[in-house]
DNA sequence: CTGCATCCTACATGATACTG
DNA sequence: CAGTATCATGTAGGATGCAG
């Protein structure tokens, strides 16, 4: 039995299962493997979000600790976004979410030219 | 740009996403990581999910290519699933995904005893 | 630029009962 | 045993406008 946010699970992978069981947190921890980003610049990269999913989405994130939230005194206003130390942690994972992707394109799928995601596997 | 499943997608990690943004399929592959299974052992052993959603769920990771349905033409009847050929080559994903979360609660949680959810880190 | 406030709707899921 | 059939519901997410 494992305990965190307020929450209980019976198993490890629950949590995991709980944590990103929406349509856009990968996206955005996806998009912040780049490095630390603004509002703004998420905002464009994480295609189609609405502003306001986006900042329920972030606050989220923060809450669970898995991306850092930086607010800069500046006019205009700048904020900066960027991944936890256990956000870090998330790298590899995501990577291999993204080469199953790929061979689950070459086996249930078609290829086509212009993908816009770059791999982000440096 | 790729194409499965009849959908678009900008980025492979899109569709992992899409493919498991919901409640149950990750802890149903969880639990057929152990091998092929009945639908009765996945109903009690998927913590709390309905029949409804179970035969929903499968059958949605099966139009996906994600496991196999095999029917015994028995009396009771029998109905066995289990990954497929790509959904096996989720297991690596799913591994770092439970020890991801066990990272998780040393940083940001508590640890109880009685985890009824063993490992399957073979 | 970085949000928040409303209003709204679709869909995922739950509860329960039933069937070949 | 392995599902369907109904009915009900909460909430994630979209659209739009406003604010410091």
């Amino acid at each position: 039995m494992y305990k965190v946010n307020g929450k209980e699970y019976q198993c490890s992978i629950s949590i995991v299962q709980d944590i990103f069981n929406d349509k856009w947190k990968l996206g955005i921890i996806w998009h912040l493997m780049d490095g630390a980003k603004r509002y703004k610049e998420l905002n464009e990269q994480v295609c189609d979000i609405t502003q306001k999913t986006l900042t329920i989405k972030l606050r989220e994130l923060e809450e669970h600790k898995i991306i850092q939230r930086e607010v800069f005194a500046e006019i205009p206003p700048k904020v900066v976004y960027s991944l936890s130390h256990i956000g870090e942690k998330l790298r590899p994972i995501l990577h291999a979410m993204y080469e199953w992707g790929i061979e689950y394109v070459k086996e249930c799928g078609e290829f086509k030219e212009g993908a816009t995601c770059e791999s982000k596997l440096s």
